[in-house]
DNA sequence: TAGATTGTTAATCGATTAACAATC
DNA sequence: TAGATTGTTAATCGATTAACAATC
């Protein structure tokens, strides 16, 4: 490992997931060696890209060989912290929350999720997975008792910030932001990934544009 | 309209959906005027950054007075061509397709939803919303009939692959991308926005280890 | 040894920030 | 007019790409 860990770029950051997600399929498909030059075939990222990336973590590679998706699945994995088990809370199961909660799988992703909330009575006690949902009103306690550090928000807007702050007070370090609400830039102690989708829609929707202008 | 609207910095394009929502709260919030050292605080980014994104696409401002809040909107909705109707078609009904389905707002961000497939045979015929679930196997007849340019792909990702192909043979020029599997640089003629969840909630455990690094 | 591919430095490119004249 | 804030140019910063020596 190398003294360079220590400031690593965002950019950077968003492309471990991408390395490890292509190391895994190989890892399935049997492969035991791979280089920066078949990563980048499959990836569309230069090699030289990869081979900067990988680098800020460590010599994982050997000249004149390439790498091992083995090692560089595991060191990757590492890096990303996936074996913790950081308790994560999830707030509003709508469809989207549900969708979340039985989708992801949070235990392979450095999660551990063990509650989740929501306003409507007549939802309590529902099972999602296997995991009850509880009222919302019985949040602060849960928190005090059970102590996440994570919190998925799926929330309509307008709840969002007071939640976030209530949330905040309750010691949650980090935010899984599926609201149209921005946390990020008000605390500053704090990790937030937003998912805006409509966001995600909204820019799909510019660039279809664009690609008929550049036909015609 | 400035004639730098030719080429636009994808970075810029990911900002604009944000501008939009800004106002779209300060529209209801009834404000009339803003500018960019408000936008500013209210988003984190430099006033500076905001005005050159604005700029882009021409001066919507004025000297010593801002902008206007509804004019600003307004443009920023053209901008990104939100009253498009471009035709849509989601493909995989499970726990997120549904939710995608039922969740986004199709319509206001330049969408028309007209289809729902899904391969599992017993779901047929359910109603999400107000569209029913097609099999998949009358896949290439309704898009031969009703010539969809958009597709959700909300399917596990073995699946993605050979259906990406179809769909683009069908006709299909966006893709809106949930699976694991990356279409984009597969083909050059078509835009692709993927939301990888996985990955953004790896990027979280990744950050949220080292704030706690920081600390100590 | 010859071939391959890394790790790493230097060059390029693009995006952000700062500054300020223009002007409402 | 004086104050405010844009539009725009120039300076800075960061990220990507190219190149190549090191070495397996």
């Amino acid at each position: 490992m190398k003294n360079c860990e220590q400031h690593i770029s965002p950019q950077v950051v968003k492309r471990l997931p991408r390395y490890y997600r292509y190391l895994e399929d190989m890892l399935e498909a049997g492969l035991v060696r791979t280089s920066s030059k078949e990563l980048s075939a499959k990836s569309g990222l230069t090699a030289s890209q990869i081979r900067q990336d990988l680098n800020c973590f460590g010599g994982f590679g050997q000249q004149g060989y390439g790498y091992n998706v083995e090692q560089l699945y595991n060191e990757i994995g590492r890096i990303l912290a996936l074996d913790n088990k950081n308790k994560t809370i999830l707030i509003g199961a709508g469809n989207l929350g549900r969708a979340v909660a039985l989708h992801m799988d949070f235990d392979r992703k450095g999660f551990k999720l063990i509650g989740i909330f929501d306003k409507n009575e007549a939802v309590s006690g529902q099972l999602v997975g296997h995991i009850p949902i509880r009222h919302i009103s019985g949040l602060d306690d849960f928190c005090l008792e059970n102590k996440p550090t994570i919190a998925v928000l799926c929330v309509p807007k307008d709840n969002a910030k007071e939640l976030s702050a209530n949330l905040y007070n309750l010691g949650v370090k980090g935010f899984w932001n599926f609201t149209h609400y921005d946390i990020a830039n008000k605390y500053s102690d704090i990790a937030v990934e937003n998912v805006h989708l409509s966001d995600s829609l909204m820019t799909l929707c510019y660039k279809i544009n664009r690609l008929d202008e550049v036909e015609t």
